[in-house]
DNA sequence: TGAAATGTTGGGGCG
DNA sequence: ACGCCCCAACATTTC
């Protein structure tokens, strides 16, 4: 081991346990300078949002302080990139730049020139990968195209499977002779201003301690329910994986080995179900990777003549889907879910989707925006997929014509309707039996708004806007 | 990871 | 006992 000093650049991979670029830098260098740069501009029009710069700001805390208790320090710094790892590789005499690697077009291509600057200039540069079970090259076709059918490319997965290696935390982190100015976490103003997030804190611990909680509390007791409660919103069933996968506090290796380690029974049925939702996962990283127009176009060619109505005449029933004032109880409640913990369950996810892509006929990028700023999950290939399939444009996407009906989505996976009392008070006194249902005429509940659409109306003329692309 | 319309089957009530 | 009808339950087709 040389008396070198290497930085180790966190990004989303916001955790000291199975690093592979932290865990390559201490196997080489003497010194370590972890470093945190924020550049919302490099990320083009997919900076974080709201909610997810509220999730960023704890977890880099947390980070921060981890690090202090192993010798250690995050230096943050704020503005363009290639400056700030300059100036610090100047002040810390640093031989090596680490770092694992992001997906995004943006930053790919950002990370691509940057790398060859670095070494350019005469540092050891070198990424790695910790986001992902498998690179979006590896699992491709054999003519190497991408895979566009989610089902041949899960099952190809699993003949690739091996179970994943982590590489080990590290309790101690050397640190450099001398180290750069730290603006600190704060300086970087992640928390909105007015008190929008104070129920995020309720339902939220970031961090990589609270993530790995988390997965513990799944392996013992969420994952042989797992199969059986995913689907139900107002059950607890889902792994709640998905804030702490996208900024690296957790890695799907770290997940999927803990699933392999854990014996048949406290797993059950679960293990195979969550894997396939990180090969959705995985999928939808493949996907964005090899087109990365994505984010705003749709996959399929033919959407873009969809009669999609116009932003004049949307704007108001955009606003309502919103605010959860549609009228449509599993839509509300939904919408309300979102805004107030910054997270909505996967199912109901589809729902709310479904309704304003089909029945509002609004285009699936405004809702895709909306999660962008409001979901503390909000992640570029997970998103944008989502609303592809969701509204029948992307790769192995739902047949546009499956318009989900939120009344029967409710009846089946809220059966007491527990999770519509919960986030529409107005109708918790309502009925149990009829609690999915929008008001009838002349019906009134509270101050709960009669709904902006007809389902059945609407549905139809989803429908018909479908037949002009066919 | 749909919903609704349409088709089929079979049990039971009834003359 | 038998044919007829009704309709729930399930299956298939269509969008």
């Amino acid at each position: 081991m040389s008396a070198s000093t290497a930085i180790v650049w966190f990004r989303r991979d916001l955790r000291l346990a199975d690093n592979p670029a932290l865990d390559h830098a201490r196997k080489h260098h003497e010194h370590i300078v972890p470093v945190f740069v924020w550049d919302p501009e490099a990320e083009g029009d997919w900076a974080p949002g709201g909610a997810a710069r509220w999730w960023l700001h704890h977890s880099l805390t947390e980070l921060a302080e981890r690090l202090e208790k192993r010798g250690s320090r995050l230096i943050v710094a704020k503005g363009e990139t290639a400056t700030e790892l300059e100036r610090m590789r100047q002040v810390t005499g640093a031989s090596a730049v680490y770092w694992n690697r992001l997906y995004e077009p943006a930053l790919v291509e950002r990370d691509r020139g940057l790398k060859a600057a670095l070494r350019d200039s005469g540092l050891e540069v070198r990424s790695f990968n910790a986001a992902l079970l498998f690179e979006p090259w590896e699992l491709v076709k054999s003519d190497r195209s991408p895979y566009l059918v989610f089902t041949p490319y899960w099952k190809r997965m699993q003949k690739d499977w091996r179970v994943p290696a982590c590489c080990p935390e590290p309790q101690k982190l050397a640190a450099p002779a001398r180290w750069p100015a730290n603006a600190g976490v704060d300086a970087l103003e992640l928390l909105p201003r007015l008190n929008w997030a104070d129920g995020f804190a309720r339902r939220w611990a970031p961090g990589e301690l609270a993530a790995r909680r988390r997965l513990d509390s799944f392996v013992e007791e969420g994952a042989a329910e797992y199969d059986d409660l995913r689907n139900r919103p107002d059950r607890a069933g889902t792994s709640r994986f998905s804030p702490y996968l996208h900024f690296g506090e957790l890695s799907p290796r770290q997940v999927a080995l803990a699933l392999d380690e854990a014996g048949e029974i406290p797993r059950g049925k679960g293990r195979l179900s969550l894997l396939r939702e990180l090969a959705w996962r995985e999928f939808s990283w493949l996907l964005l990777f090899h087109y990365p127009h994505l984010p705003t176009h749709a996959l399929k060619e033919p959407f873009q003549n969809f009669p999609w109505r116009k932003p004049a005449d949307y704007q108001k029933d955009l606003k309502a889907w919103q605010q959860g004032r549609t009228g449509i109880p599993m839509v509300d409640a939904g919408m309300r879910e979102l805004w107030a913990t910054g997270w909505m369950h996967n199912r109901v996810r589809m729902v709310v989707a479904s309704f304003l892509t089909k029945n509002l006929l609004v285009p699936w990028q405004e809702g895709a925006e909306w999660f962008w700023d409001t979901l503390v999950d909000a992640d570029l290939g997970n998103n944008t997929q989502g609303w592809q399939w969701t509204a029948g444009c992307g790769a192995d996407a739902a047949p546009y014509f499956r318009v989900f009906n939120p009344v029967l989505q409710g009846e089946k996976f809220d059966p007491e309707g527990r999770y519509v009392a919960r986030w529409c008070r107005e109708l918790a006194k309502r009925p149990k039996a009829r609690i999915h249902q929008p008001l009838a005429d002349g019906e009134r509940c509270g101050d709960y708004p009669r709904p902006i659409v007809d389902l059945k109306g609407s549905r139809e003329r989803a429908l018909e806007a479908y037949q002009a692309i066919r």
